[in-house]
DNA sequence: CTCGACTCCTGTTAGC
DNA sequence: TGCTAACAGGAGTCGA
């Protein structure tokens, strides 16, 4: 699914969207507008005019218009950007293999005959006018220690809870976090508050570089622990059993030798 | 404050 | 073989 790191290679794909009279919006999927804005809404701000910057926070990616405006675009689980039928990836983690132009939820058409659209079978993504970036914490590539120990704060909250926190930190999802983790050697369940100041600096490291790395690797199922994350697998590590469970809802492996 | 439960969504797959 | 139910997880709401 798409994490920080694709949504990175998402915006490095808008850049090629750029600078390009926009002619008309095609279709933009009735899930997909989720503030009380309307088709209508989209089209107003965008026909006419063109996409200047890209920017990123997390998981939105966020292109301004020549008008003055922005439109943010989120990914859910399955959406992936294609500019002139072009993806930055080709499949994702958990969707479909499949790429059918009928799971476009949404699209435009430029005046130079090119497009841009959001291919999602899943219908999770969504598009906003204006998105207020500022309710996002610090960027996944931006984590430092002094970050990182602002967006643990004093909570008690299961420290992977806290990491997956948008506010908090933006952009890691549940691939990133538990390989992460793992390679910290933390366990999830942990209480955010109970670490000490090794451990916070141990996954103020791993953090930085499990992100850097899987960027040139390929994403964020691009990591050691990701092909042991189904049931029966075992750490790559030491070879234990790995644990199964969730938090928040989200299915969690983790090693009950080495994350402690 | 923190939590689980529920909601959205649909292609894929495990299991009967 | 064919069907159904569970599963995947990003994001939001709600009540305890």
């Amino acid at each position: 699914m798409p994490e920080g790191i694709e949504v990175e290679y998402y915006r490095q794909t808008a850049l090629r969207a750029l600078n390009r009279e926009i002619r008309l919006v095609g279709t933009v999927d009735q899930n997909y507008l989720r503030d009380g804005h309307s088709l209508i809404d989209i089209k107003n701000l965008l026909e006419g005019n063109s996409f200047e910057f890209t920017n990123r926070r997390g998981k939105l990616l966020v292109l301004s218009v020549s008008n003055g405006m922005s439109i943010g675009l989120r990914f859910g689980m399955t959406g992936r950007l294609l500019v002139d039928g072009v993806s930055a990836i080709e499949t994702l983690e958990y969707s479909s293999t499949k790429n059918e132009p009928k799971w476009d939820r949404f699209s435009l058409k430029f005046s130079d005959g090119g497009t841009l659209s959001i291919r999602d079978p899943r219908r999770l993504g969504a598009v906003q006018i204006n998105p207020d970036i500022e309710v996002l914490g610090v960027d996944l590539y931006e984590v430092t220690i002094s970050s990182l120990l602002k967006a643990l704060g004093g909570s008690s909250r299961a420290l992977k809870t806290c990491l997956m926190d948008q506010s908090k930190i933006a952009g890691l999802g549940n691939l990133l976090t538990d390989e992460i983790l793992w390679r910290s050697s933390i366990d999830p369940r942990r209480a955010a508050n109970s670490l000490a100041y090794d451990e916070q600096k141990r996954l103020a490291y791993h953090i930085r570089q499990t992100v850097k790395q899987l960027t040139k690797l390929g994403g964020s199922h691009t990591g050691k622990l990701q092909a042991h994350r189904v049931t029966g697998g075992l750490c790559p590590k030491d070879g234990e059993p790995l644990e199964r469970y969730t938090i928040g809802g989200r299915t969690t492996y983790s090693c009950p030798l080495h994350q402690i």
